[in-house]
DNA sequence: GCGCATGCACCGACCGGTCGGTATGGTCGC
DNA sequence: GCGACCATACCGACCGGTCGGTGCATGCGC
């Protein structure tokens, strides 16, 4: 296991430092202590601290996407099943502090999305195009269970952002997870009432892992 | 019409900057400027930056909460037809900059829950106790329509905000606000499917006002 | 195998400017 | 003439960003 490269270290330091503190409130200075280079190394491999939050932006989607393509849920036949097992799995991730399972696309571009553009729009990418992959699936299902459903599968899928962001922004006034899982728990049902598919299987794991 | 003293100027100007640019991002001066004052007496109205926060908090929640008590929506005699009011309500304000109809509170408690508990804890009460009150028509609402439902109207109404917020940040990230509006129209058909109560009539104002 | 030139990754002292906050003095209603 | 209110000059700390320099890996002539 070779350690990660300066570069990496800076952008992993900075999805940890910024979804805790925030954008404005991260000083290049706090990236380097927590990635453990000097501010030499940091301006070496970023030309500023907007370039950072632009590939900050970047690498999160990289890791987000990549953590749900290997999710377990893709292994149902059934693309409605999938879908409830991406909420699930989406609800399951709600543990721990708001730091930890909170979005940082969300986080950055609600300081930003006014006075920087370029990480305004790092941020939409991430959001939207995760939302593009959620659709996917929903596309499915509702072409097979709702084919006359007056809302889209798009929409639908942005909806569910749109939940989960909420979510983060409760579960940090409030100082913890549990209103946040009330939210998706109550977006799960919506999901069974549009596709009249009442209280679905949840594989909630007893004996779970990570 | 007597102009508003420099503490409220102060405190307006804190709304409408941090709104748009964050508050971490927002310097003293930056609110001097916009409530044209000076910063000796913004130190006198308010001994710190921190205790602005706070107060802008207030400020914000006795704005909106007066909003809402005068919305026209409570004129209707059943809780249901207050609650759809309610959410058509929060539809119509959706309009303009994502600065002008986004809220403090939300956008504020993202950058310090974690570093600034006194803030933390204000905008928490903000979103809290507007939420206690859409609870009240949620709660007569479920009594008399739906007394055995699985779900409790505090959670309901929590789940309102969550959405809201979503639809703020989303509305940020693509800077504008359809995909805002298109999210409550999902939480609208949410509630008609909670309530049994399919397209309810929508009071969408052709001539409208403010 | 060796000496040396080259270039990349990185270091950290330093810069001008801005931050939140203070000290002091003036103005004005009572 | 006194206290509430506000203006202005100013402070030390810290900000993002710069820059001259260092250490090390590599290539190459011989």
């Amino acid at each position: 296991m070779t350690p990660p490269d300066t570069r990496t270290r800076l952008l992993d330091a900075a999805l940890a430092v910024v979804r805790a503190r925030g954008y404005t409130a991260t000083t290049v200075a706090d990236l380097c202590a927590a990635a453990g280079v000097s501010k030499g190394a940091f301006f070496h491999h970023f030309e500023s601290k907007e370039a950072l939050g632009v590939a900050a932006a970047e690498h999160w989607a990289t890791g987000t996407s990549a953590l749900f393509a290997t999710a377990p849920y893709h292994a149902h036949a059934d693309p409605l099943d999938r879908v409830f097992g991406y909420l699930d799995f989406r609800r399951a991730l709600l543990r721990g502090t708001p730091a930890e399972f909170t979005c940082f696309a969300g986080t950055t571009v609600q300081e930003t999305f006014d006075t920087i553009p370029a990480i305004r729009a790092a941020c939409e990418r991430c959001i939207v195009d995760h939302a593009a992959v959620v659709a996917k699936d929903i596309a499915l299902a509702r072409e097979r269970y709702a084919p006359d459903a007056a809302w889209s599968a798009e929409g639908l899928a942005l909806h569910t952002q749109a939940v989960l962001q909420g979510a983060f922004v409760l579960a940090k006034a409030r100082g913890g997870p549990e209103v946040a899982i009330d939210s998706v728990d109550h977006l799960i049902r919506y999901v069974e009432l549009l596709f009249n598919r009442p209280a679905h299987p949840v594989d909630t794991p007893e004996g779970e892992s990570v």
